[in-house]
DNA sequence: ACGACCGTTCAGTGGGTTCTGAACGAACGG
DNA sequence: CCGTTCGTTCAGAACCCACTGAACGGTCGT
């Protein structure tokens, strides 16, 4: 069902998953969808070619369907087939760095905590905050749009 | 020694630290070390004001001093004094965009184990080298130049 | 209606990480 | 020279997260 290079292949990107805190079984999810034929495969069939539990494939691909790494794709039947989105990588930056934008709120906390004449506490915060804010904007719209360009440029090459 | 004002806004920082994957006593650290009085603090005084080990402040910090995100100041005696480092985040964030680099290499060796005629595979394997070598370049250049430019134009307010 | 299969959910387990307390080496002060 | 203080390191405890096996609801085929 997988030789060996492919069995490899899809370890390794289990492992680069989880070097960037991910669940390595999404890695290996995503490495497999990405050369595995047909292209879509169901829940179970993943669970039997990673040799993992359906219970694993059934939670882990939950929030990689709902950050957009993959999405469903009709079938007849009751078989759930899944397959990689094209692009999707940028959406799961996108939604990781979202998050980055909840400090934002937090150093605003803080600058109502700390009195307003301790100058260089407030420096501090300010800057964490516009941080924040900064990367969360800059990752929702800057970064997807560059990917985008630099990719159909590289692509008509 | 810290008002609970400032406790709650120490617990939030780390609160946000542990979503993004980071120790909860990094965060702390780090939100501890943004409104202190003075700025610099020496290692047994993080650990009394913040109720945490000696051991644990030592060990978290070092990766911290590695990473950029606070430094040693010098003092005269055998303590170690800690401070932030300004626009510590960027090297952080930097950092952590170095490693989806290495996704590349995984990508290569992808495409090295599928067969030449496997057209959609090799499309997804080589969108997922081009994405994280994009991302990486990006991270370590136009992502820190921009903000840059964001925080001067905004301190120029 | 019944059996078979698909996917979801739940309690329990195992591996990995972070924390603590104790022991240690090093450096200053009396 | 001795006691104190500072930071580091180690073994062990506590904790968290991912994974498994089993039970369940739902759907198709017969």
């Amino acid at each position: 069902m997988m030789s060996d290079g492919e069995a490899e292949f899809v370890d390794r990107v289990g492992l680069f998953f989880e070097s960037l805190g991910a669940p390595r079984t999404m890695g290996r999810i995503y490495g497999w969808l990405m050369i595995c034929d047909p292209p879509d495969q169901s829940l179970t069939a993943l669970a039997r070619t990673l040799s993992v539990s359906k219970a694993s494939v059934s939670t882990t691909i939950r929030p990689m369907s709902e950050g957009g790494l993959v999405e469903r794709v009709p079938v007849a039947g009751r078989e759930h087939h899944y397959r990689i989105v094209p692009g999707g990588l940028s959406r799961l930056v996108r939604l990781h760095f979202t998050r980055v934008g909840a400090g934002a709120e937090v150093a605003a906390f803080g600058l109502s905590v700390v009195d307003e004449d301790r100058a260089g506490p407030r420096e501090r915060l300010a800057e964490f905050r516009d941080f924040c804010e900064f990367t969360q904007r800059e990752a929702g719209s800057e970064f997807v749009r560059r990917w985008a360009e630099f990719r159909t440029t590289k692509g008509s090459q």
